[in-house]
This record gives structure tokens, C-alpha cells and sequence, in this order.
DNA sequence: CAAAACAGTGACATATTTGTCACATAATTC
DNA sequence: GAATTATGTGACAAATATGTCACTGTTTTG
């Protein structure tokens, strides 16, 4: 439950499908058909992106976009926004406006996704930090949210934690020293054993997507992350 | 300030001519004919943007920004590329890997800019935020801490992302719906009532350092987030 | 002011998490 | 291959977290 989209789009069809697919794809949706709608909703919400149609029945994107923009708060919010076929004028208006983005429509939901990524990835700080992944597993630290394959996979803090410290360390050895000091903290009185049991529950709740052996273990030492 | 921007472009007359209207609106240009002499010229120059054509002579696009993109000092630069008309898998394995958007040639000269402008203007001044403070509380998501005053406090899982939909959400009112919807996830059968159980434990916890009364009850909707 | 609606709060039962242990299994050494 | 050492694994008790309920206090309504 990480990303908020904001989609304002006045054609129910389209915004319940984007809706659909965003949804699929792990982010919040929040939706208006109108400007106006548009507006109460983001006296609620703090989107992380905005997705607007060109063509609303009350404003049009350009007001709408001066609207948002004059608001401090979300100045920084991207947005992307949707035209009908054509009409490069609009195009060029809206960008300079403060439009992140556009796409023309029909707009194909597949490189729908990909800006949205795209923008997502850029306005919010850089990949290592928000977003971690490795062969399939999608880690997002900041959300406590851990994809794999498309399956979400429910893990302990602790689980968490030390899958992170792997994804953030993919072929290195991890000695389980420390392992404790990066995850109980360096004055603990817990046992190198304990380790050893986190790494079996990890595993065990990794090996679904058959992902449990890529934790290798080191003999004597501790274990890598590797396939 | 003046900004530096990149062209890679085999083709002479595509390349002279957006270098000659990219100088013309202010920029300054440089060159680059293929992947290789572009890399070059990242050696000399840091641009603050980089347009590429997908169709290089030595390497493809995606070689390029792999590499441009594994370079840390240049990872934040934005890349615009373009393609050949139609190739959406292109586009989006473009954009999956680092480009930040996409042309399809033949590309107006006048989008190009506003595009330009667009990614400079959302590239310069802002910064990345792992960290969400407000009022002494400083809580950085990512690791799942967070500080009062100086004072590391422990929440639930719950709480802490209850914690941090307020604070992310400053000043906003938040419905229970909506808090329900964010953290819960929209089709779990969890009672509007749970919110404020959670709201109370929270504040509990925060009542140390007086900042529990900075959430706000909103009757007959939700709470605020609030001096 | 009385009734109704709403939020605050303590208590409770369940479920999950966590660190440890004992024993099983596997790898290494001599 | 027997002894030694290290890791895998199931079980357990204690701690923590979670959702719901009943009851209390407060605010709003008529």
C-alpha cells in the first residue's frame, strides 16, 4: 500500500480499468471524474502521482494543473496527463504548465505503468533506498511490502529485516556476527543460534517461489545471498 | 544557471538540428555521434540531461543507459530517448531500465523542448525524502524507526504505518474509510471502530513527548493530523 | 435537557512473533 | 568411518500484536 495515484478521468470505463490494473500492480488508487472532484479528493490525499485526462467536463487540464500547482503541498506531485489523439499544441501547453508527462489515447496500459514507474522512480529519491530488487523479489523497505513473483509474501519484522540486509548485500558473505549487529543492534544478548532460525523461517517462507536457495550457507561463517 | 545537455544521435542532420534549437532557447549542447563517443564525453562533461537515440551504431540504447545508469554520479541525470515510430516493448524496456521518457521519431522539435524543460524543472531543486519529520518527530520509514525528541520509540507495525499515513498526510483529514482503505487494504472486513482503537494506542504511545494531541479527532469522519 | 450519535478506553481472546533449546542431519577432520 | 563440529528443524514458553466488544464519557440534535 505505498504509491497513492490520483486518477481524474471523466470516462468511467477507462478510470475503473486503470484503476483496475494500478490496483494489481500494488498502488493505492484514489479517483475523480471532475476537476472539482479532483480537488476535494486531494484535500484528503497526498497522491504520489496524478494521472488527468485532458478533456474534463468542468476545467480543463491546463486549470486543473494551475489549480495543483499553485498548492505548495503538492507541487512536487507528478503528473501525467492523457490526450485524445493529436493536438500537439495541448501537448506542449501542458508541459509547460507543469505536466510531467502525456500520453495520447487510446494509451496502451502497459507503457501506462512503465511512466508511471518511471516517475514514480524519479520523484521519489532513487531506487536503493525505496525499491530493492533481486531475481524476482521486490522489496519495497519504505512500504514494509515484499513482492515476489507478482505474489505478495507476508514475512516477520525480523524476516524482513534480514531479507533486506540480503537484498542490500547480494554476493557478499554475511558473517552472523554480523547479521546481529545489523539487526538486533551491537549491545544485545541474543545468540548466534538465533540467526540460524530466522534464516530457516525466511527460508521457509521464501521457498513457495523457490527462492529459499538462494540464501547459501557459509560454513563456520554465516550466509550469502546468491542463486 | 545554464544547462548542459547531451545529444546522442548518429544521424547529422537529426543531431545538428536539435543542438542548434536546444542552443537557441539557451541550453548548452554537446554532442555525441555514438554510445562510445557519448560515454566520452560523460568522462568531461556532466550534463544535466541526456537525450538518446535509440538506434546507435555501436551499442543499443538500453547498452547505453545501463551503463550511464551505473555510473553513481551520473545515475540522477535524466534520459530521454527516442525511438523509432511503433516498438512499445522497446519503449518500455526503455523506461523499465532508466530512461525517464521517450520520443517517437520523427520527433517536433517544439515537444522536444517542452519535455526537456519538463525533466529539468522536476530534476533541479527537489529532494528525495526518506526521512518524514514534523514537529520532532522524525520518523524514517525505510528502517522502520522512529524518534521523538531524540528518543527512539517502538510502535507496532500498525500503528507505525497509522504514524506515518498522518504524517505524510499532514493537516489533511483522514477518514476512517480512507485510513481503513490505506492500511488495511481495500477488501479486508475490518471494522471502522478498529481505527480507533489503533488511534488510541497510538496516541498512547506518543503521550510521552505530548505529541498525542497533535492527532486530532474530526467527528463523524476521521482525525487530523495538527499542532 | 433528554435522547441519540459518536468517540475514548479497558478488557479479552486469538493470533503472531520471538528467542531458546534439544535433537536430527550434514559436513569436516583425522 | 568414527569423532567432531556446524547447521537444520520442530517444539515451546513468553512476549507482543490485533481485532472486537462492552461500557464510559462527550458532543450534537431536536
Amino acid at each position: 500500500m505505498q504509491n497513492n495515484i490520483l486518477i481524474v478521468e471523466d470516462d468511467m470505463a477507462i478510470r475503473e480499468m486503470m484503476a483496475f490494473s494500478l490496483r494489481r500492480e500494488g498502488f493505492e488508487t484514489f479517483k475523480a471524474a471532475s476537476g472539482n472532484e479532483a480537488l476535494e479528493q486531494l484535500n484528503q490525499v497526498h497522491p504520489d502521482l496524478i494521472v488527468i485526462d485532458w478533456g474534463l467536463p468542468d476545467m480543463s487540464g491546463i486549470d486543473l494543473i494551475d489549480m495543483i500547482r499553485r498548492d505548495d503541498v503538492i507541487r512536487e506531485v507528478p503528473i501525467i496527463m492523457l490526450t485524445a489523439r493529436g493536438e500537439e499544441k495541448d501537448k506542449v501547453k501542458g508541459l509547460e504548465r507543469g505536466a510531467d508527462d502525456y500520453l495520447t489515447k487510446p494509451a496502451s496500459i502497459l507503457e501506462l505503468m512503465a511512466r508511471i514507474r518511471a516517475h514514480l522512480r524519479r520523484s521519489q529519491g532513487f531506487e536503493p533506498n525505496n525499491r530493492i530488487e533481486y531475481q524476482g523479489i521486490v522489496m519495497d523497505a519504505e512500504a514494509h511490502e515484499l513482492i515476489i513473483e507478482g505474489e505478495p509474501i507476508n514475512l516477520s519484522l525480523t524476516e524482513f529485516k534480514l531479507l533486506k540486509l540480503f537484498l542490500q548485500n547480494p554476493n557478499k558473505l554475511l558473517a552472523r556476527e554480523h547479521i546481529l549487529n545489523h539487526i538486533w543492534g551491537r549491545n544485545t544478548f541474543v545468540e548466534d543460534r538465533t540467526v540460524d532460525v530466522h534464516i530457516l523461517r525466511l527460508r521457509k517462507a521464501l521457498k513457495k517461489h523457490h527462492k529459499d536457495q538462494c540464501i547459501q550457507t557459509v560454513r563456520g561463517v554465516g550466509y550469502v545471498l546468491r542463486d
